[in-house]
DNA sequence: TCAATAAGGTAAGTAACACTTACTCACAAT
DNA sequence: ATTGTGAGTAAGTGTTACTTACCTTATTGA
């Protein structure tokens, strides 16, 4: 896994060879077999060990807020930093995984289909409260937050350019609670 | 090309092989390779096909409005309805050539290019005339329409589920633009 | 104490796949 | 008549993910 991870972060999924694995760990192919399914499950174990360190600091910081708006702003910042400081995980997460339809069957999506289900019902509970408008869909709103935060970092993943977590993530924020029209 | 879509909408690209292509098109393998430089190459070509009439069509719509808030208003309803009206096209654009970096130096990815500027120009424009808050960041505004539109679609592609245009594309318009705080 | 079992590891495969090569044929243009 | 070109093919080749059969060394339980 560790071989791998260093891999990835040199070039895509597709152009790593189990040899190449082999070499790096130093061991086997065969060996890789013995731990592995398969080279796709190789990919999900390593999503998923940074997926979990990755629910567990969120959860912890989500549970400091008290209001939704502040909740979600956690999410938006938190999500950011995840993303930009373990480019592998991202990597795997926004462009690897997904056009394989057997990811959507692993336990990995089970995590990511949990920590979308909290923002869910965050957003709910705003609604209810009276924090968010009464007409707001929190499906769509999800949507638009979801899609932001990832839309946001793929042009780190991809180009290595870098962005200021900071402003991003206040600017999604602030485009998204208060809108942008004048 | 036909071939090759009708095989994308069954399923993904790399489960697709070469032979079964040929066998589709009623051609030989080595055929392929005297139009296409390889099976990414065609990927790409099939995505151009698409992208084409898609520039066209938005274009057209675009010059038909004239606040920038109506316009980036079509842009997120074409988009919406482009993608789901095309399956491969959306397929191809959302799952496929995004995890390979050589994508990002084809001519397909300057029609992307070409059509993520014409938006950053109309906020731009909006944010000069007054219709948008003079503090938006036009590049995030860019990437909060762009991410909800894109993760809109990627339950559709993925599974399958089918979602009301209208509805997805005034929702996400009424939160970028009023935002969801009450 | 010692065989049985399992854990860690390897070398040498194999089938499938993307892609190549060397060729044929039809048919226009010179 | 000859030459060049575009369309097409059959039969490869090298690489790749994955398998098999085997070896070695600990652990364990009767």
């Amino acid at each position: 896994m560790k071989a791998f991870s260093l891999l990835m972060s040199e070039k895509d999924f597709h152009s790593i060879t189990t040899a190449e694995i082999a070499r790096t760990a130093e061991v086997t192919e065969g060996l890789i077999y013995k731990y592995f399914k398969d080279k796709k499950d190789l990919l999900y174990q390593v999503l998923n060990e940074h997926f979990f360190e990755f629910q567990a600091k969120i959860e912890n910081r989500i549970a400091n807020e008290k209001t939704c708006i502040e909740q979600l702003e956690v999410i938006i910042f938190s999500s950011l930093e995840s993303y930009t400081a373990n480019r592998i995980f991202s990597k795997i997460l926004l462009l690897e995984v997904r056009n394989s339809l057997d990811f959507f069957e692993s336990c990995a999506y089970e995590m990511v289909r949990k920590y979308t289900t909290t923002i869910l019902s965050i957003i709910e509970k705003g609604i209810e409260t009276g924090e968010l408008k009464p007409e707001t869909d929190p499906h769509i709103l999800r949507k638009v937050i979801l899609g932001a935060i990832e839309h946001a970092c793929l042009g780190e993943i991809i180009f290595g350019r870098e962005f200021d977590i900071d402003e991003t993530s206040t600017g999604i924020a602030n485009i998204v609670f208060n809108g942008a029209k004048a």
